[in-house]
DNA sequence: ACAATAGTGTCTCTTAGACAATATCGA
DNA sequence: TCGATATTGTCTAAGAGACACTATTGT
């Protein structure tokens, strides 16, 4: 019986001026080596506990990054998908700001917009429009885009990244009241947005108790 | 490098007097040789095209069905899950009517309520949890249950099985309004639920292009 | 004062749920 | 006719969106 190749990939995914963007890197070793491909690795049973730890490992080890959320998409396999045989990757999604890739300063990582996805090795390309797909129907039910902003946010600043990632304009009140209804984010005291020719925004943060939390949405978002 | 056995596993569902129940099967061989399992398998690299039908393959195999609805619920990975070693099981969850179970009369297939979930060998009890949690989180705003009705029901009988996977009760004008706005069902022409003293009840089929497909519900079920 | 955006009040429209009326069967 | 459940009509209540008003900054 042949064996099969078991590996991780990770959508790294970041907003860049309103636009969803994926962290890709160029590959140093066959198969498709020199093409853009997201980080991905084999699955180390000697290291690993499971595909969680490789996921988190090979995001680390590749880019520099641990991410604060860090979720299973699905496996993807198949004889074809890799040239070098029957192979078995599971798939995960992270999400994070643009400013942590920054800071890292890996030059090798580079973000692709997600609207520019055009061709990817492996079947990486049918991995990200998963992991968008993904993204874009929990953020309709859930506070899962937090993650895209940092510790500190104001609530237009949130908004306006619901709505880069649902691609729709929400309405300024309702998400108002929906944020209320969720009690998830407080007021950081006397911290707002400053320096604009307006009002200063105040800047909330999650509540303690919600960090690495999910809070789901009664209802939804109601868009569309 | 130690090498990781890949395997798929079924949660096959269905309802059994208003209550979920899941398939198992009593184990041939060891590891856990007796237990009462769900269906599962190696991963076939030289007959399996992809682990989805390394899962229809097994789920026909072991208990002679195949479903008309079969989704990839999620990787469970690990050194600990499996006593022969580090093992990774893509996991799949399918529905089908109780009748159909019986139709192929394997006596070695079992219907155990969820409610009832034991110990089960493996990590098979929490692969059963993940799908329940699935199936009700995609009840709230698909029509996912109608696999769980035969190709023909009433809408009464819909909607007890809506209540009956999500666990409460629904308005039924309420109910019967989604169903006109999703525009997924048809009325039989002259078929009744017939027998019952009281009116008869107009029997329903999915229209004929979405069989297959899921009807997603804006807005959700609002139920709660 | 003006431009710009934050934050709030409130009206209207849509939709969900409650309740009840009508329909149609078997006994 | 009665009991039972299907199916439909309609009123009420909750929630979403539109709009406008106030608040607070820099220029």
């Amino acid at each position: 019986m042949k064996s099969i190749i078991c590996t991780v990939d990770v959508v790294l995914l970041t907003l860049v001026e309103q636009e969803l963007n994926v962290a890709v890197l160029k590959r140093d070793h066959d198969p498709f080596k020199g093409a853009m491909a997201l980080p991905g690795g084999y699955i180390l049973p000697d290291t690993d506990n499971d595909a969680q730890d490789a996921a988190a490992r090979v995001l680390l080890t590749k880019t520099g990054i641990t991410s604060p959320y860090l979720e299973q998409l699905r496996s993807f396999s198949g004889p074809a998908r890799d040239p070098r045989g029957w192979s078995l990757s599971v798939a995960y999604y992270a999400l994070v700001t643009a400013d942590l890739i920054e800071s890292v300063g890996r030059k090798d990582v580079q973000l692709l917009p997600i609207s520019r996805l055009k061709t990817m090795p492996f079947d990486h390309a049918d991995i990200v429009r998963s992991a968008v797909e993904r993204l874009r129907n929990k953020s309709l039910y859930s506070s899962l885009p937090v993650y895209l902003c940092g510790p500190r946010f104001t609530i237009p600043k949130l908004q306006s990244v619901y709505e880069a990632v649902l691609g729709e304009s929400i309405n300024k009140v309702s998400f108002r009241r929906k944020l209320d209804e969720l009690d998830m984010l407080e007021p950081v005291p006397g911290a707002f947005e400053e320096g604009r020719q307006n009002r200063p925004a105040q800047l909330y943060r999650l509540k303690g108790k919600l960090q690495g939390d999910l809070v789901l949405v009664e209802r939804g978002l109601n868009s569309g």
